[in-house]
DNA sequence: TTATTTTACGCAATCGATTGCGCAAAGCGA
DNA sequence: TCGCTTTGCGCAATCGATTGCGTAAAATAA
């Protein structure tokens, strides 16, 4: 039924030529004269063959695959990243097998040991929110295949290198411009400080207290999923404070509207009675009312930057890892006074 | 420097068996006594042994590997289906190759090329903007890979099979909404027509005004990009408009957001003067004020029955093509009255 | 014309895993 | 103990492409 697939044996054979010659040809070998290698490439394509990218792979221990492991993919940053990603690496020649953590440590391994046998070329990571250790990358090392974090690290020291922003600046910004204000009970909430983004986030938060002389306790700091229910769950809580807060650091976009969204259905004041900053700049962040202040997360170039450091590391271009760290930018809105 | 791959020629060699009894042995093949099974497969661990994915998609001809051409990595609807596409994918022993035909007609062929090449088990696609004819798709058909279209499917008839919402039904029952309420001059704001999808639902639109006996000008269709600027743009033209519309279909959140938000900065009631409806049902929607009148569009939902579909069809636990429709949910909210 | 360099191509081993078929040893009943 | 069925495993071909090395033919130089 299933005509028998056509290599390039059968195009060999046909021209009465070695399949040596044929495989030289294709790719335009400079070793097969023009002239040869115009015939096997017409008859290549008369005949309907398709090089397997299997066997060479098999043959050149070189896939031209990725591998990138998310948390989670349907998210507004992370889309942003991938497509980013996807487009470098189709322009340099490869191409990506993307998987998902959902947060778990144990996934991320299933994953990391798949790709690892599918045999990638290079490891593109964002860690899950339970990720501490990162010995399952080891094996990696072991075989000098590059494996670069984004966005999400695991904290340094550590023999991989990194694309990120540098949050702990954004976070003292970010921060600093509610103060500048005058806002003097701040809120933080945030996702899992265990994980590196938040915990700097944090510590830049901390540090712009410090420079105005507020103190700092654990109990301005909440651990949320950052989902829009996790907004109004947190909001609802706001309302219950006396005094409210003067301002409320949120960890991303998404969050931030939700608690805005629900505070003012409660009357409150934003930013009148409480300032509110986001983090991302998702696209809606500009069509509240009111615009939300915070910061551009360069998807796009994040996701670009890491594909190319990581080709560079493949092709040995560089030889050393590198940690890079990405501009970002402070979008001051009006949701912040 | 670099150690050598281990091999199960290795794992043979060290426990004085044939290298066929450790391929079967690995995975636990009965006619392997379990004894001979255990200690295959604890030498395989101890000597570091991993499994050659690509020799043995070689071999086998079988790579468990999906393609996905989509036109956008970056839009919050198909990073959705992606997850879901992506869990269900896992689950079932396969894995994801996602690439981008950024909405043109060549880069989804260059995709459909390449994923050919990687010897992919099946393709799942959602055509660009531009995709009039699927000639590209005829290798798959050939070599009898099935080829699934979701979300955006050619016209029928083809030879495919997919996975896809009544597009006319939901624009029908989304425009009935807006007219049962009294409006009377409608506004179509969509993306391109040539699309299926944005055909369809605009057949939908117009099956509504004809049962309300409201006629139906080209006029009244305006074909966008449906970003943020071009709600703008849409929102700036709609405001010389004498009278001005009292109802505008928008063909996604994003955009009727970015309508609405503009138009209400102009003194405009919404839904007072004019009702906007959405499509998608983003997270954000039910956050703006008034909350966004939409469709339900079941991503995660559409990306699990695709590769569930795909993956029968591989299996040949089905043996025709199938269209699915997936059930939409209408969400009624303030946007409209 | 002869010697030398270039050009163009072929040989054959190799990358690891899979599998139909065959065969020997072990287990069984009588 | 003999003959028959199971059980457990090995042989060797195969999936396609790649590439270092060698060589014949063609081109160039002398």
């Amino acid at each position: 039924m299933q005509k028998k697939e056509v290599t390039i044996y059968d195009i060999a054979q046909a021209l009465q030529v070695s399949p040596a010659t044929v495989s030289r040809g294709l790719k335009n070998h400079p070793s097969i004269s023009k002239k040869t290698c115009q015939k096997i490439q017409e008859t290549a394509q008369k005949m309907g063959y398709r090089s397997n990218a299997l066997a060479s792979s098999l043959r050149t221990s070189r896939s031209f695959t990725l591998g990138v492991i998310v948390p989670r993919l349907d998210s507004n940053f992370m889309s942003t990243v991938l497509a980013g990603m996807e487009k470098s690496a189709v322009e340099l020649g490869y191409h990506l097998i993307i998987m998902q953590s959902f947060e778990t440590l144990e996934k991320e391994k299933e994953c990391a040991q798949l790709l690892f046998n599918h045999r990638v070329d290079g490891l593109l990571v964002s860690t899950s929110a339970e990720t501490g250790h990162i010995e399952h990358f080891a094996p990696f090392l072991a075989k000098s295949i590059p494996v670069l974090f984004f966005d999400r690290a695991p904290l340094d020291p550590h023999p991989f290198s990194s694309v990120t922003i540098d949050n702990h600046r954004a976070g003292y910004e970010l921060t600093r411009i509610m103060l500048q204000k005058g806002a003097t009970r701040l809120l933080h909430i945030t996702g899992n400080t265990g994980l590196r983004v938040y915990k700097e986030r944090l510590e830049g938060f901390k540090a712009a207290l410090k420079e105005f002389n507020l103190s700092y306790s654990t109990d301005n700091l909440w651990q949320t999923n950052l989902g829009v229910e996790d907004g109004i769950r947190a909001a609802a809580k706001i309302l219950q404070m006396h005094p409210l807060p003067d301002g409320i650091f949120v960890a991303n976009d998404t969050c931030a509207i939700a608690i805005i969204n629900h505070l003012q259905s409660n009357n409150i004041l934003i930013p009148g009675q409480i300032q509110v900053s986001g983090f991302n700049n998702d696209p809606f962040a500009s069509l509240f009312t009111p615009q939300l202040t915070t910061v551009e997360y360069p998807g796009i170039a994040m996701g670009e930057r890491a594909v190319e450091t990581i080709i560079d590391l493949i092709q040995n271009k560089i030889k050393t890892t590198k940690k890079e760290s990405l501009d970002f930018k402070l979008i001051n809105r009006s949701s912040t006074r």
